[in-house]
DNA sequence: GCAAGGTC
């Protein structure tokens, strides 16, 4: 007789069997299984492989809808998924006890639980529960000498959760495409409680920038003179509001040299960076490299995969001592041309990061283990994984410090500001080269009552601008600030945003297409809830109730569909309006976005992006064919295409983008295959 | 051809 130990994912099993004691590890149908005898006891550690288990449609027909009878169900259409239940279920059969040590949070709870309850026989309520805030051998090894009952309440408010979403999301999405179909066209639509407000908050951005009245103002600066250097100094407020204010300025000031009327120095610390969470990760690499946060997670998990770094899809930002930071260091110090920042730290007798405040139950923040890589990295995976060994090395760094001057100067009764800025210790910063560098901004030595020259006075007039778009980073920043999605699932949806065409990439970022527009002004007149954030609040408070138990989950989902069904019921009486509108813009856009360029074969026409009946291949096709034109050239079958907007050089056909989920950045490429360049 | 959430 053993114990089953049931874990959220193989890396969790692994570690939590090294924990426990010697682990065998087999592998039945190709998901671990590991074996430990410790202390006289025997352990089965299991593994799925995240969710094995979720909600079903039970009418198995998507045109139907609303569809109200869901069920919670084996994900079997994914053959991994059944075998992982397979294997379970076997080890349950002669297991004695049972414990569930999925990730300590809502989602582990319930892939445990259906484990348990499904794959297990009925095992959840006399099963244990092992309670771990990071999966370190100390924790594990506590944890399990305190197993505690498993949380139902926690579980059942999961299972809401995974009900809701179903709910709204799958009706929703039907309505809309349903909408189409009356106005007799078709085209994939989505909805949902994360989608609808990331949706709208990439629209509320694009109106406030359509609605921007650009208002003038002035700026004053002015330069001066001290000991043969010169430097600028702007007048005091940042903002003159008129034109007669602004050349009064000038006027008084020109000529006239200024007294040093306050000298303030300050020495400023800047603290080392804490580590690395995946939406930091996501952030610093597009801040960096401009790659985007689904391609820079495709990344961390293939270094993961190689033992290069730590699990990634992590919100911790804490390094626990555990993790033994000499190690990982003197490890990095063989790798590459790390050596020299190694040492710097290896000399040191005590290690202390600067840790975040966020945290995360399964996983600590991401850190480089300090394996060497077996083969060469690409190029892109380089970078990002320089970019985690650098982070990590530098939240071991002291303070930078910087020396602050701020200067005062009084010209004829009107002050001007100038900011000196002088590095004086490189601090953390040295490890962090070339991601940061201390800002150098210099001035002659000044102090008060000093004389500086006057060497002119200029006023500019400028116009207070738009908001910026979002961007692919900014827009994750968005949702996480706004507490929506969660750390695996942001890029996700952002890419399926882009994927329904909802949001392209723009000049300046982000922009919301005709469609993206139709569709949140529709969800705004007839549900407005699912495109706001409140849906989630709400959900979250009525969520913690069923945990708690003084409400049950039932009621809070049969509330749920009743307001669905009012909503939809008026959604339907305009479903006509709504399909022509959504159909409009839906087709204006993809008419818009099939568009390639110019043809340079006829000059006439348009290249097009053509869906061929015969084959279902895309091609590329003059507008002009039935003319006598027959310009053509193939397409990759895969990714999503784009228009450069750009000519080649080389022989004048339109260079495309192809966008590929999580793989390559963006290819471009020029379509015609008699190009010059191509013969290369 | 539908959500959001796990993970591979």
């Amino acid at each position: 007789m053993y114990t089953l130990v049931v874990c959220e994912k193989p890396d969790a099993a692994r570690r939590i069997a090294q924990a426990l004691g010697d682990a065998r590890e087999s592998r039945p149908a190709g998901i671990s299984v590991f074996d430990v005898t410790s202390d006289g006891r025997q352990y089965k550690v299991c593994t799925a492989l995240g969710h094995l288990y979720g909600v079903a449609d039970t009418t198995r027909n998507r045109s139907v809808y609303p569809v109200l009878d869901l069920e919670w169900a084996p994900n079997v259409k994914n053959p991994r998924v059944a075998r992982a239940i397979r294997v379970i279920s076997d080890v349950a059969k002669n297991a004695s006890v049972f414990v569930h040590a999925c990730d300590y949070d809502q989602e582990g709870e319930v892939i445990g639980h259906s484990i348990l309850q499904y794959a297990c026989g009925g095992k959840y309520e006399k099963a244990l529960r092992a309670k771990f805030s990071t999966l370190t051998d100390d924790e594990i090894r506590e944890s399990f000498a305190n197993l505690v009952k498993p949380n139902s309440g926690l579980a059942e408010a999961g299972r809401s959760r995974h009900m809701l979403d179903f709910i709204y999301g799958v009706n929703l999405s039907r309505a809309l495409a349903q909408s189409l179909k009356t106005a007799r066209r078709y085209r994939n639509l989505s909805i949902g409680r994360v989608q609808g407000p990331t949706l709208a908050f990439a629209v509320d951005r694009e109106l406030e920038i359509r609605l921007h009245v650009p208002d003038p103002y002035w700026t004053v600066a002015a330069q001066f003179e001290k000991n043969g250097k010169a430097f600028s100094a702007q007048y005091e407020k940042p903002r003159v509001e008129t034109l007669v204010e602004a050349k009064s300025i000038v006027s008084a000031c020109i000529g006239k040299d200024g007294a040093v009327s306050d000298d303030a120095e300050n020495k400023v610390l800047l603290r080392a960076p804490t580590p690395f969470n995946i939406g930091d990760l996501q952030r610093e690499a597009y801040r960096l490299f401009r790659l985007g946060p689904g391609y820079t997670l495709g990344i961390a998990e293939k270094l993961y995969l190689q033992a290069l770094i730590s699990y990634p899809r992590t919100s911790s930002q804490k390094l626990p001592p555990s993790i033994v930071y000499g190690k990982i260091i003197s490890g990095l110090s063989k790798i590459g041309s790390y050596g020299k920042l190694t040492s710097m730290l290896l000399s040191r007798d005590r290690l202390v990061p600067n840790e975040g405040k966020m945290t995360d139950p399964a996983h600590p923040a991401i850190y480089p283990t300090g394996v060497a890589p077996r083969q060469k990295l690409s190029g892109l995976e380089f970078k990002v994984y320089d970019l985690i060994v650098k982070r990590f090395l530098a939240t071991f760094g002291d303070p930078a410090v910087s020396q602050h001057t701020d200067v005062k100067i009084d010209v004829n009764g009107y002050i001007f500001k100038a900011e000196g800025r002088t590095p004086v210790y490189e601090g953390w910063m040295i490890f962090y080269k070339p991601y940061v560098r201390l800002e150098q901004r210099e001035l002659p030595e000044l102090h008060k009552d000093d004389w500086v020259k006057n060497l002119g006075v200029e006023m500019e007039e400028k116009f207070t601008q738009p908001p910026y778009r979002y961007n692919q980073a900014s827009l994750l920043a968005k949702m996480e600030q706004e507490q929506i999605g969660t750390k695996a699932t942001r890029a996700d949806i952002i890419a399926t945003l882009f994927k329904r065409n909802y949001i392209a990439p723009g000049r300046r970022g982000i922009e919301v297409t005709d469609l993206g527009f139709a569709v949140i002004d529709s969800m705004r007149m007839f549900v407005p809830a699912i495109v706001s954030i409140e849906l989630t609040r709400s959900m979250e408070e009525q969520l913690e109730k069923v945990e708690q138990g003084s409400v049950e989950s039932i009621s809070v989902i049969e509330l749920a569909v009743d307001k669905l069904v009012e909503s939809l019921a008026a959604f339907m009486e305009k479903e006509v309006d709504i399909g022509e509108r959504i159909g409009d813009a839906a087709f204006a856009d993809s008419a818009q976005a099939a568009t390639i360029g110019p043809c340079p074969v006829c000059k006439k026409g348009q290249l097009r992006m053509i869906r061929s009946y015969k084959t279902k291949k895309r091609f590329v096709g003059c507008s002009n064919y039935s003319a006598g034109c027959k310009a053509t050239a193939p397409l990759p079958q895969k990714g999503l295409i784009r228009t450069a907007r750009k000519a080649c050089p080389d022989c004048g056909w339109p260079i495309i983008g192809v966008v590929f989920a999580r793989r390559a950045k963006q290819w471009k490429i020029c379509i015609n295959m008699q190009c010059p360049a191509r013969k290369k």
